[in-house]
DNA sequence: GCCCAGGTGGGTA
DNA sequence: TACCCACATGGG
């Protein structure tokens, strides 16, 4: 990765934050629901994942000892509005097994690893791939490993920075390369990342009216 | 009725 | 490696 390349993805992220303001994805959140919510999130839209968690928070499973004894139907019951429920209230279940077998059931063991160790004894996880162990690192763990999702590669490729067929650990690099290795900041990227995809480069609808990478990125703006 | 939302794992060629 | 499919709700 050249030194220019890690200019601009340090220029977009402060033109995404002079424009948006800060995110607070996630702020003093109890860690065990972040990565509830990490893994519920998976394909589906964060309204319906916060039901879900209301639903668990209001039966008192919210931990990792509650939920290890709940029946694997009453959770996935409870986590019904999420898409995937039963095969999501699985994986679940396949993490707080590997929690409890390897760490005793205490979140502070697992975070207590390095960043490699942790993402590579998640990434063990049946359910856990790179974005959600990633998020986990991030969200959960607040050490700092960069989060790539669909809305990062869909924005670079417009931006021209990539070609939108590197590998997740490529783009994950670049990130973790142009970065410092401040949670805070990869926190506050992907958040703004997202929330630029979310308004300005919706997938079937790409616009870029009055957005604040104009100038180097190469929307078409919508049909009317 | 249709499209889409902050993926992952397993199967097949 | 690259694609395809299952998973299967709720809001716009």
């Amino acid at each position: 990765m050249n030194r220019s390349s890690k200019q601009q993805l340090l220029q977009i992220y402060h033109r995404l934050l002079a424009d948006y303001g800060e995110q607070e994805w996630w702020p003093g959140s109890d860690p065990f629901e972040v990565i509830v919510g990490a893994i519920l999130t998976q394909r589906v839209s964060w309204k319906n994942v916060e039901l879900a968690i209301d639903a668990l928070k209001d039966a008192q499973l919210m931990t990792p000892d509650a939920l290890t004894r709940a029946p694997m139907a009453a959770i996935a019951e409870l986590i019904r509005p999420c898409l995937f429920y039963n095969e999501k209230a699985a994986r679940l279940r396949a993490f707080l097994d590997f929690l409890n077998a390897r760490h005793n059931g205490d979140l502070r063991s697992l975070f207590a690893l390095s960043i490699d160790d942790l993402r590579r004894e998640l990434l063990s996880v049946c359910g856990i791939g790179e974005e959600t162990a990633d998020a986990i690192i991030l969200y959960a763990a607040g050490k700092a490993s960069f989060v790539v999702d669909a809305y990062t590669r869909r924005i670079l490729t417009r931006l021209g920075l990539i070609t939108g067929s590197e590998t997740y650990g490529e783009l994950r690099s670049m990130f973790m390369q142009a970065l410092p290795g401040d949670a805070g900041m990869h926190n506050e990227y992907h958040a703004l990342l997202v929330r630029h995809g979310k308004e300005r480069c919706l997938a079937r609808n790409p616009k870029c009216d009055g957005c604040v990478l104009q100038g180097s990125c190469k929307h078409v703006p919508r049909a009317q």
